[in-house]
DNA sequence: CTCGTGACTCCCG
DNA sequence: TCGGGAGCCACGA
């Protein structure tokens, strides 16, 4: 049977984020809701939450790049965060006392 | 179909 | 600054 054109803009948003996220430079961070908007979906960054979750390894996605909008990482300690933190702190990005990464520095801003 | 869940975000008090 | 509630979207039981 045919596709409909929901099934093509769903195709579409996945698409579109995987590369967004694969484009988000090293040293650089990006949030859930700007990966979104940036794929066509300003209200979808849960659908990047499932997204990392059925895709990142299977494509190999830099997930750690991706923070929520605070610079926090949302990831559990014990359940990923330690990881992240050290991916990041890898490639250069620095965390405050209390945990958060500075965006006005980190922030990736595509043009 | 309804309900629960999640690495989210926004709004209020 | 913090916590609760609601909106958001997709997926699986």
């Amino acid at each position: 049977m045919n596709r409909t054109k929901i099934d093509e803009a769903d195709k579409d948003f996945s698409q579109r984020a995987k590369n967004t996220i694969k484009r988000i430079p090293k040293g650089k961070v990006a949030t859930y809701g700007q990966i979104a908007a940036l794929a066509g979906s300003p209200r979808g960054a849960r659908r990047v939450v499932w997204l990392l979750h059925s895709s990142s390894l299977k494509d190999k996605l830099p997930w750690h790049r991706v923070v929520n909008k605070q610079g926090e990482i949302s990831l559990a300690r014990g359940r990923g965060y330690e990881i992240q933190k050290q991916l990041l702190m890898g490639e250069g990005v620095t965390f405050s006392l209390d945990g958060r990464i500075d965006l006005d520095r980190f922030l990736w801003r595509p043009r």
